[in-house]
Formats: structure tokens, sequence, C-alpha cells
DNA sequence: TGCTAGAATGTAACCGGTTACATTTTAATG
DNA sequence: CATTAAAATGTAACCGGTTACATTCTAGCA
């Protein structure tokens, strides 16, 4: 039905290496052919063939970008990120959203064919050494976005740090309680952020003296209402903790809403702290750590873009910084 | 690199004629020959290139969606929903994100290729008679989801009925003064659905014999800011609205934070419901008109995936049903 | 055993581009 | 004007599959 580079060639009465040379900005047509092939190809309203070029080049032209579900708003807002550093380079973004564990080894394999992308960013998913070994033997270069392997390029925060910053924050403030609420630390998905912002939470501890309690810490799935659950639980021990870090805004609203149901007045007397600076956070008047979520999308992009042009010798890191945003649901302890 | 369908052919010692007939499960292959041919596929490693196999069968395997920005959580839920159908259908899913009005033409010039993508979802984006005719005239199968052409297959929610619905509950409740904030009903991206609310809403007040009071109609850019300071204004007028019934949860958020700014309590001064059922509204306890997000998505990726195998003889229209959820922010009227 | 239909397999064209290499045209130089 | 290098164009192979058609093999029947 469309017109082929031979309709394109017959037409303008030269050869389809001609036409393919006017399509492809070469130097070597000259100034009178190149305009009589472009009126052709006008006229037609002819466009190359995808497919036709891709097999022919050996590039499909297309990245790939594999994420944990879009549930959630961080992830969300990386992939955003990721869309528009890509939208105008020309290449195609093939979405692979991980729903359950099992597919991630379904969607890797497809990813580390050569023949279906020419690159692929991984967010918020843990690589095994083995999938490593496949990106590279297949030379599919690859980036990891809020994940870390050592002979990967990445793009990522400083998690410790930020698990520091908040916890410090709420020290700083007079806080003496505090609980730390996360997703699973050990998830079938692997996300590994949050054990770092734990290990941040837990580094600020130590350094001011104060011990930790292992009741203070809980953990349930990631936007669910076992967060909320879990919130619940925490404010209702005995020795309620003073303010909680939570290890992502969807986690803090959860603990919002237990406080709310609780009767619990925030911050007069509970501070809660989350961590991405999600959109709502701000509707919210949530204090919280704030990464550069759509940012480090677009960096993974253009490391990406890059590598394809040219292999980096070793893998790149990439640390973007966090930014601790105060807002209305700090405060000092009661009493 | 990776092995071609000739090198297993050679190493099987048959044409490749027939490993295509093994790879396509064709009943014209011995037994023999095919166990065969198995074993040196998996001895190989071999995978059919799939842009070869596009080029080949004239189709692209591939399943193009269009959507407005990522930002807002509706989008990205039915957007979840497509994933999931299309999931484990064997096409792959291409993403065009429109952060910008301009980009929609240059999108839809690409979606409506057929050598590009085998069909398309559209999903909240407005369709011009134009780009119908694009769509049809080179034969690639489309689908809107939450938008109408009559001329195209559609996955739509019922929004007058649900402007209508939410309306009449608080006029049922006893308000009397009810305000409508939405989008700006005309905008650039020409979204519908708000404007149907609103039908639905005026549909509602003259049914009761209520007046239409202008000011009572707040307009503001979705999700942004805007929308916060316009819900500001309209509870800041003097004879202020005792309930408002916003286009989408997201601008009913800001309608809550507003009312919070300004020390109305809710819902004991001020009701407020919302529209689409995302999931913050839970955890903010909002009422609201729910859609089924995910499930449009869903429904239209099958439509499109039926239409794929046969085209309907007429466009095909599926009407999902809304759901008033009444949560906490809906009491009858002060005093 | 010879013949033939049907099953199994092979050959080669085709999908629509790109590009190495060959050939023709143009322009510059002596 | 002849010679030749450079510029412009053309020819045809190639990318890696699928499949129409041709060919060979097998088995059943007279």
């Amino acid at each position: 039905m469309a017109a082929t580079i031979r309709d394109v060639a017959r037409r303008a009465n030269v050869s389809v290496a001609t036409v393919s040379r006017v399509i492809n900005d070469s130097p070597l047509v000259s100034d009178g052919t190149r305009q009589k092939v472009l009126d052709i190809i006008t006229e037609l309203d002819y466009t190359p063939n995808p497919n036709a070029q891709r097999l022919s080049l050996g590039r499909t032209l297309t990245i790939g970008v594999i994420l944990p579900f879009l549930t959630l708003p961080s992830f969300v807002e990386r992939l955003r990120g990721v869309q528009n550093a890509l939208a105008d380079s020309g290449y195609d973004l093939i979405l692979y959203s991980v729903e359950s564990p099992q597919n991630i080894e379904n969607y890797l394999r497809k990813l580390s064919r050569r023949d279906r992308i020419d690159g692929a960013i991984i967010i918020s998913l843990q690589l095994s050494d083995a999938y490593v070994e496949r990106f590279q033997s297949s030379s599919v270069p690859a980036v990891l976005l809020d994940a870390v392997h050592p002979r990967v390029s990445r793009v990522i925060v400083d998690d410790v740090a930020g698990g520091y910053k908040a916890t410090r924050y709420l020290i700083g403030l007079g806080h003496r309680r505090i609980a730390f609420l996360s997703d699973y630390l050990e998830n079938p998905f692997k996300f590994v952020a949050m054990r770092l912002r734990y290990q941040g939470y837990r580094q600020a501890l130590a350094e001011a003296s104060l011990p930790f309690v292992p009741e203070y810490h809980g953990q349930g799935e990631l936007g669910g209402r076992e967060a909320f659950q879990k919130a619940k639980n925490l404010l209702s021990l005995e020795h309620a903790p003073t303010a909680v870090f939570a290890a992502s805004d969807t986690h803090a609203i959860g603990v919002l809403k237990a406080a709310h149901e609780l009767g619990m007045p925030v911050p007069e007397q509970l501070s809660v702290i989350g961590y991405d600076g999600i959109r709502d956070a701000e509707y919210l008047d949530l204090t919280t750590v704030q990464q550069p979520l759509f940012d480090s999308g677009v960096e993974s992009a253009n490391i990406l873009l890059a590598s394809l042009v040219e292999p980096p010798e070793s893998p790149l890191e990439m640390v973007l910084p966090t930014q601790l945003i105060i807002r209305g649901t700090t405060a000092p302890p009661p009493g």
C-alpha cells in the first residue's frame, strides 16, 4: 500500500541508492537530483519502512525500559523523565512493566537481545550477575536507575545520606523516639534503595547515641493498605514514637492517615517525614527528602544515548543530590 | 553475533524453510526432523530476529499507545491497564507521551502508519476527522479510550451521568450552593470528559431548579497549583459554596488543601466530592465518583487485539459504569 | 513391482531498506 | 584537447526471516 523506496526511485528516474542517499543526507548527491527526489517523496508521502531500516542497519532504533509496576508515583515520575529525554532522539520507547516478580526474568531475557533493542534502562530493579553477563555478552548497553551493580552504568541518589539527613533533622528537633516505616527490606523485587535509607537512619541514631528499637521499625508492602496498618501499629505502641521517618512519601501518606484515624494531630503530637518528593507531598504539606525523580530519568536516558554512540571504557556512576524539604508535618516533640 | 536461521539450518542439515516451519509450528514437518531442529535451536540459543520477522510478515507486532503526559494518576492507571492486557499478547507496547499539544500531531502522524505499528490506543485525546481519515486509509486499527469519535471504536464512561450523580447526591444532602471546579473546558489537548461532567452538573442543578451561578464555576490547569488557587477563590466568595464538585480527584485534593488553608473544616463546613477514584482518594477519605480506570485500559486493549484478528464491521462502543463512593468529605451543609 | 497421492523437504523469491563496489559524468589540469 | 581525479550515480548483494512452488520421499494400492 504505502510507497517504497523503489517507487520513489522509479518515479524520480534514479536508482534506489540515490534515494537512500537523499533520505540519509549523504553529501554524495547533486543538488538537482536531491531536490527532484525530495519532491517525489513529498508527492508520494513516502516514509522509509522502519523495519526494513532496522533489519538492514542491524539496529532496532528502540530503547527498552523495564520498571516495577506503574502504581507508584515515584516510578512513574522517573519513567516520565526517560520518556522526555527519548522523545526527540529518534528512538522508540518500549515499555515493560513488571507486575509480578516472575515476569522479571522473562522481560530481562527479551531485553538482553541485541536484535530486540539497542539499549536498556532498568528502573529500580536489582540486576543479578547472570543477567549483567547476558547483557554484556550480547552487547546491549544498559543503564540502571535507582539500582546498583558494579559493572553497569547507573544513576542513583545517595540514599544513605538521605536517610541520615531526615533522621538527623528529627533528632535536631528534639525527637528521641523515631520510628522508621518502609517496604519489606527483603522483597522479591529486590528494591534496594529503602535498605540504604534504613542504613542512614541507623547511622544517625547511632551517632546521636540513640538506641535502635526494633519495634520502631515497621515494614509493609509499598503503597498497600498494609503500610497503613503497620503505621497504626507503630503509633499504638505503649511508648509510641514521637516521629516517623517513612521511606517513601506513599508510606508517609499512610502514616498521616493512621495518625488522623487515631486522633493524633500532626505535627503537634507526631512528626512525619517522607521521602521522594512526589507531587502529592506538596499538597499534603509533607516534610520530605526530595530526590530528583524526573531528572534522574532524563540523565539515565542521556547516559544510555551517549553509550550508544560511544561505549564508556568503564561503567559510569552519576549520584544525584537529595534535598530536605521542610514543610508542615514536622515540629519539636510534644512536652 | 547471534545465531540466524541459516546457522540452525546448516547445523541441523535441513533447509531454512524447515527451520522456519518448526519455529511456526507447521504440521508439515516430521517428528524426527522437528526434534533435531529443536535441539539445535536450544543448543545455539537461537531466537528469530524480530525485525526480520516483522519485515517479512508485514506486521510490526507492536501496539502504539499515545496519551497526555504521565503526570496524572488517572492517565497512568489507564496505561497500566493497557500494559497489563498487552503483556502476554506477544505485542510490544511503544509509548508516546504528549507533553505539549504540538507533539500530538507529530505522534499521530507516526502512529497512523501501518509500517510502524499494527494498532493504536489513544488515551484521553480528541481525534480530528483528518486523523481518523488517516488511520483508516492506512488501515491502522485504533481504539479511543476516554474520548469519542463516531467512526472509531472506543471505551468510555458515562461522564454526564457521573457528573449528574455527584451533583444529585450533594443536592440530596441539602446543598444549594454547589460549585464546580475543573480543568479549562476549552483546553489545547481537547480533553472532553470534563465538559461532559459539567453537563451532568448543569443538568442536576436544572432538574432541582437550582440556579447556575457562573462564579461557582472554577477552571484551572489540571493538577497544577492553579487549580488550588481557583479553589481558594471559590471558597472566599461572599456567598461561598457549601459544596464543591471537583471534576477530578486531583482537583479535589486542591480543594481540600484550600479548605485546610482557609480553616474550613471538611465536611462540617464544606463538602467535597471528586472524580476518578485514584488510589489517593481512598487515603484522603475522599467521596468520589469512581470510574474503572485500570479496567478501561484492559478493555481497550482487548478490543484492539480483537480488531487485529477481525476488524469489526462498525465501530464498537463500550460504556463502563461509574460508581459514587461515599466517604468522609461529604455531609449535609452547615446550619 | 509399478504407479500415484500425499507427506516431507528444499529452492529461491520476496519483504524494503543500506551500502560496497563498479561505472559514468563532471571538472580541473597540463 | 587529452588526461585524470573527484563527484555523482547505478548495480547488486545483503540483513534474516517467510512462503509459493518445485522436488523428493514414503506408503498404499492394483
